[in-house]
DNA sequence: GACAAGATGATAATGAGTTATCAATATAAA
DNA sequence: TTTATATTGATAACTCATTATCATCTTGTC
């Protein structure tokens, strides 16, 4: 991740606009807006540069190839739309799961993920 | 899934007898012992076939192949030994998620897991 | 016990996602 | 501009999990 170069220009603003956790695909769909011959061997490079540079954060969800969101950002977790297959960040965590943890266990960080329709799909 | 045969008996007994959610592999290597020349492709195949028929349900958890856990358990969630890998059943939920949904959308379900240490990794 | 059909195990094949390769191109310093 | 070299894009190769194939073995019925 040396130079600057149109393309990694294009991913990150990308990122930053749409303010969602992206597949690579979705980076690749996006960016080719800006850069219209961008290839996905790019798109995995570059996100691959971002992570290990602390500029992006890898997002896993149940069954699903990782995707990618800018770090930074605050404690939060995630909704996954069963229409569209967007995934978007939510505010907000119950926070105490304590009640939960059997005798002995130790927790030491937690995700929750929600399913349902966003408000595009619902309409 | 139409005849009885020992491979399918020692994949039922093991995930009623390990009682948490396990990989292929997992089955594999705990079915062994009642089995000893057992196939992946069999446990495999089995799998599928439990979960075709109802006896079993898959369970995905971030960045993970899929397990598998005998079906008809109430609602619950599950721990993560980083440690050990291991997958532990919960029991418990906080319930309501709704504050944490933004204007607009609708939530279906939703998944907690827990990621620590279990209690024999902290022994 | 004999037999037909289902089941098994070894392993080749598959599929999805990701990485490696390499000639061509673009960046940025001189 | 020139130049050294980092970057790109196309695509072959790879990885890992899973499924298909098929000769052999088992089950369960007669």
């Amino acid at each position: 991740m040396e130079r600057s170069t149109r393309q990694r220009q294009a991913i990150r603003e990308v990122m930053t606009e749409l303010n969602r956790p992206l597949s690579p695909t979705e980076v690749l769909e996006a960016a080719r807006y800006k850069v219209p011959g961008l290839g996905i061997a790019t798109v995995y490079r570059t996100l691959k540069g971002l992570v290990e540079e602390g500029s992006a954060v890898t997002v896993e969800l149940p069954g699903e190839p990782p995707r990618y969101e800018l770090a930074g950002k605050k404690h939060h977790h995630h909704f996954h739309c069963n229409q569209c297959g967007k995934v978007f960040e939510l505010e907000g965590c119950p926070g105490d799961f304590s009640f939960m943890v059997p005798q002995g266990f130790k927790t030491e960080k937690h995700e929750i993920v929600l399913y349902g329709r966003c408000t595009d799909c619902l309409n």
